[in-house]
DNA sequence: TTGCCTCAAGGTGCATACACTTTGGCACGA
DNA sequence: TCGTGCCAAAGTGTATGCACCTTGAGGCAA
């Protein structure tokens, strides 16, 4: 068996495939491998090795490096001088950190949406998020993809709320937050039907308090909207790493909220 | 005159010079360009040159391209295809909801720092950046310096505390939110004695809170100290863009701030 | 066996050459 | 005068070669 490498070199299988739809090749290695490291298929600590990379990719170096700058830029990325770029690791404290970070972020896009009002789109896609998820939970025989179905759901709720605050800087913010590997799109895996119902409701009241343009409410139901998602995200890790209770000193990354 | 050029190169007498101390140039050109445009030295809305920023530093295009890429992931640059990287602008508005997001991450890192407690040498710093102010602002015939002697303390004191909180994410964020020129080591131009005097106090009472444990007393004294710092700062903003009414579009910078 | 030194292989940092894109000016025609 | 198309200059995107640093294996001595 393979112990933990402190460090051992990324892409063993080539997770990483190019996304051909960008400008430029940079644009389209920077698009691929930040797609990777979000998706958790670059493991923790791995320093990333250019030339095999490039290779992988069919690219010189040269984009290469221009990709790997930008992500480290970003924080997905550290750089050590000489030594190249390793992914980069979150602790469990850091994932609880950033879960508080963004109930305060997403409660001030929800009073800055509130002040600010929603556009026609905005509101079409919130009311939209908000009927698709009123019937794709009032089907009788739960379906199976139900969770991954909803966590779609969710991202257009959220989206739209973003881009109703219609601020730079919170997208960037938010940004940080959700760059923790499978907190973002997999938010929902784990949860129980109650749960999602329970988070959907959330949803419908928030939706009222923007349009009713009550800032302050909108801020506070968005908040412990989040927090509660913290709540229930952190019993799942709880018993997900009390199942597997060998090496526990694993807490330090979190590739098993996958 | 000239009137705003929408579309300026910059660098019209070199503004960045290389910093030595980094190991490799491209960290120190991401230094010195990063110094510059938190220095508000290169104008909004710019593009950057490659090939004159190379020569007027003496190195090739290489590391210049390494820099750049990387400060566009942080936020301070554009990058735009085959068009290359232009100086970021930001707007009142996001200016202000800088503020608000500041004042949410920063009470967030007291409220950490308060649940975590202080180390020996952060508690020092802290006790030393609230003996400095003291005394600073009880020497007599005020010093002309007083106000930028004073930044440098408050740099010290929030430094301190970011620390405490112990969270790489929360100083990403606060960069995200301190990267707009001038906002940061400048925060006390402008202001009056009382302001600052009361700003001073607003630290004791925070030290005080982190001190005693009280995570949510310290959280919320530090959102009041932003939010009032935020309004502050607007009022002295009014008054410097009503003194120089010519242009009133030129709201959408924030070049004045200086 | 253990510790240290050397050295070669591997990998990153940088410079440079060239291809391709953008851009602004100029000529031409309406 | 104005719009249009062409073209050259300027500037960015990419590949490649080489210098330097890091790293780990092997030899040597204690």
């Amino acid at each position: 068996m393979t112990s933990k490498a402190a460090v051992q070199t990324a892409s063993s299988e080539e997770p990483v495939s190019l996304a051909l739809h960008a400008r430029t090749r940079a644009l389209q290695v920077t698009e691929s491998v930040r797609a990777a490291l979000l998706d958790g298929k670059l493991p923790a600590d791995s320093r990333i090795n250019e030339v095999q990379l490039a290779r992988s990719l069919s690219v010189s170096r040269t984009p290469i490096r221009a990709a790997l700058q930008t992500l480290a830029g970003e924080g997905l990325l550290d750089h050590q001088p000489n030594r190249g770029f390793v992914v980069r690791a979150f602790s469990m404290g850091e994932i609880g950190d950033a879960f508080e970070m963004r109930a305060l972020s997403e409660g001030l896009i929800c009073r800055l949406a509130a002040e600010r009002g929603l556009s026609a789109e905005q509101d079409l896609a919130m009311r939209e998020a908000l009927y698709l998820g009123d019937e794709l939970l009032a089907l009788s025989p739960t379906p199976p993809d139900c969770r991954s179905r909803y966590s779609a759901i969710n991202v257009q709720f959220h989206l739209a709320l973003q881009q109703a605050a219609d601020s730079r800087l919170l997208a960037d913010v938010l940004r940080l937050c959700n760059r923790i590997p499978q907190t973002l799109t997999h938010n929902v895996v784990g949860f129980d039907l109650p749960d999602i119902r329970r988070r959907h409701e959330n949803h419908h009241k928030i939706y009222h308090a923007v349009l009713l343009r009550e800032p302050k409410a909108a801020e506070t139901l968005m908040r412990a909207h989040i927090v509660s998602l913290k709540a229930s995200l952190m019993r799942v890790a709880a018993l997900a790493s009390a199942a597997k209770k060998d090496d526990p000193a694993d807490e330090t990354h979190a590739q098993w909220l996958l």
